[in-house]
DNA sequence: CGTCCTATTGATGGGGTTCAAGGCGTGTGG
DNA sequence: CCACACGCCTTGAACCCCATCAATAGGACG
């Protein structure tokens, strides 16, 4: 279960703890690419996790273009703040066919009190994503298109291989360049010409859908990326 | 206390739970004018709540290149994460006068734990702070520059008014243009050009650091800012 | 009364958008 | 099994929003 190989990098959890979390009772569904999986103005009623697939918080503006706020990969919560909030404020949308687990927030809970590690791990999951959504703000207005779209391919590598989605030097991009674009504050015109850009010099190679990283190393220097905002070694 | 204030916007927090929260022992610290309250890299060990003035939650890119992340305003947690997080991975700085209450971890949990409504009510302010900030990617990444001006005053204003700092027509906007260049991805010409086009289009009137909001209902439809991400009728 | 910071304004230039057209791969229905 | 449609990628051209540069003005403060 990806959300366990997550929580493991937290350091604190091992797997007779994370045992309540494999056993929680759940309702898997499936989305297909492109189907919306909550609406913004939705009750939040129940946690939603990520199984496995691409998908991505989102809000449309009033001139019909979209934001991606953020991307949720295998092991991500989707609704962290299901105890706390009512209604959605923004619409979550499968980017890749996508499995998601429905889990009531009761069972969560009894979980949660059946492991004294559990809880912590869950909250710095979320501190994690909130950190990542930080940096994600930083990105879109302060860094130049080049090093943004490098800086966040970067950064999908590196959450993918947390979850054992991606190998050392390469990784699956199940999205379109588009959608690069609207997360990035960018059109697909010149995600296009950026990730041609980065070819050109090396720093990528792309067949299809596999997106290859050569040099990790000189592509994080090249964009000014570090792991900070991961928070990896924050086990107390 | 304008935490207080803040909490009872939740709807399920009388004066007496909010007791505690008031009792808590504390030192207070009072921060300059571009003072640094917290660098990237310090280790997370207090909890800080803003009491007064205004700060933000910023990084500075390789360029030099400033991005302000979150501004922070009385009665917000300035770090909600400290139970989970061990480092700051972005900085705090005053942005004019500010006082900052700090409250040891222990203190606060002690708190929490003597009246029940009080921790549903911090998760609901961290989980709002976490809702503007995904409103900000949305705002920086997707709107042009005018309505992004306008639409961040009046987030600013309905915040202000949550913890009485604002009336309804008018508030005191003590940071520069520069600034607000930086929380928006703009330059500081551009924001002053489009502060002078607002006025100009009579949705605005500035005097000094005081800020007059004639018509919020016109302002709102014009750039298209609802309160959505709010929450402010989220109680249970 | 000079100094420094902020606001203001115009001129110029560039990074990125928009428009448009073509190519390529994949699925689909006749 | 081929023809066509459709989605995505690619590329060039024109344009525009906003950045940068530069210069002035206007406080606030010592």
């Amino acid at each position: 279960m990806p959300l366990t190989t997550r929580l493991r990098r937290y350091g604190r959890l091992d797997a007779a703890q994370a045992t309540p979390l494999e056993r929680m009772p759940f309702v898997e569904k499936t989305y297909a690419r492109g189907e919306t999986i909550i609406r913004r103005g939705d009750p939040v009623e129940n946690v939603l996790v990520m199984t496995s697939g691409w998908a991505a918080r989102s809000r449309v503006v009033r001139s019909g273009n979209r934001q991606i706020i953020h991307i949720l990969l295998a092991g991500d919560l989707m609704t962290a703040d299901a105890f706390v909030l009512k209604r959605m404020d923004h619409q979550i949308e499968a980017l890749s066919t996508a499995v998601v687990r429905f889990v009531k927030p009761g069972d969560l809970r009894r979980a949660l009190e059946s492991s004294p590690g559990l809880s912590a791990a869950l909250w710095w999951a979320a501190a994690q994503e909130d950190s990542l959504i930080r940096e994600h703000v930083v990105r879109v207005g302060r860094r130049p298109a080049l090093e943004r779209v490098s800086h966040f391919l970067l950064e999908l590598h590196r959450r993918l291989l947390m979850v054992g989605q991606a190998t050392e030097g390469a990784m699956i991009l199940p999205i379109t360049q588009e959608e690069i674009g609207d997360a990035l504050g960018l059109s697909n015109v010149h995600v296009n010409k950026m990730l041609r850009d980065l070819e050109r010099r090396g720093l990528l190679r792309r067949r299809k859908t596999v997106l290859q990283i050569e040099d990790r190393a000189a592509m994080a220097r090249f964009c000014d990326f570090d792991e900070v905002h991961f928070h990896l070694d924050d086990a107390a």
